[in-house]
DNA sequence: TTTATATGTAACTTTTTTGTTACGCATTTT
DNA sequence: AAAATGCGTAACAAAAAAGTTACATATAAA
């Protein structure tokens, strides 16, 4: 694992790792406590965290010798942002078939 | 490339095919089209075409021998609910920090 | 009907990713 | 202080992804 990733979408290309951010949605969680829920070695768990780390996606409190792992929302913000990239196509979309409608399709009889 | 993938978010993992969906945003455009804007080969354009494709990001549009590429809402789509899934916990977060501004930071006095 | 164009695909090679084991280093616990 | 715990990292091995060239096929143009 390149363990420098800093793409968003890069990050989210893993299933373990989208895996590994629903748990952390649902609660604050030591990486141990994470990898205990995988398959995978506590080590390749630690990478996973820290590509996620990197791409933004969660921040780490440390306390004492556990390292805690919270979610970060710039991650999310920049997919968040790609995607709306693309609002104009389908409102563009949207008002072509409502203008298509409009002009060959007879109104509903009330 | 593994054509056959048909997970949106490994679809998008590679910058050459989020480039080539704003491009299509942009405008159509025949396979051959995409192909001259990149530095790859034709049959490496080709391929990611067809993982788009498969990954429900765009639709082909057969005109004889050319094959044009439209964007599909259903990829963006599965990404976007993807996304959404995190809203609770956005709003969780906020309303945490506000009730903690609420009882720890006096109102500014006007 | 030749020739040119647009594209798909198979067979490989190269790069990237993902995962593992082994080890090191703090911080707790006992 | 000694043992246990939580974690990072280096050094691989295995698997997946990305790219290439060579060739096949169908449609359009001459």
């Amino acid at each position: 694992m390149s363990t420098e990733t800093v793409d968003a979408f890069q990050a989210l290309a893993d299933r373990g790792r989208r895996e590994i951010l629903m748990m952390v949605a649902k609660e604050k969680r030591s990486i141990n406590a994470i990898a205990e829920n995988f398959d995978i070695s506590r080590p390749a768990v630690s990478k996973h965290i820290k590509i996620l780390q990197n791409a933004g996606f969660i921040n780490i409190e440390e306390k004492g010798r556990e390292r805690y792992c919270v979610l970060n929302q710039d991650g999310f913000s920049e997919v968040q942002q790609w995607i709306n990239l693309f609002e104009e196509y389908w409102t563009a979309q949207f008002r072509s078939l409502e203008n298509y409608l409009a002009t060959n399709v007879p109104p509903p009889k009330k």
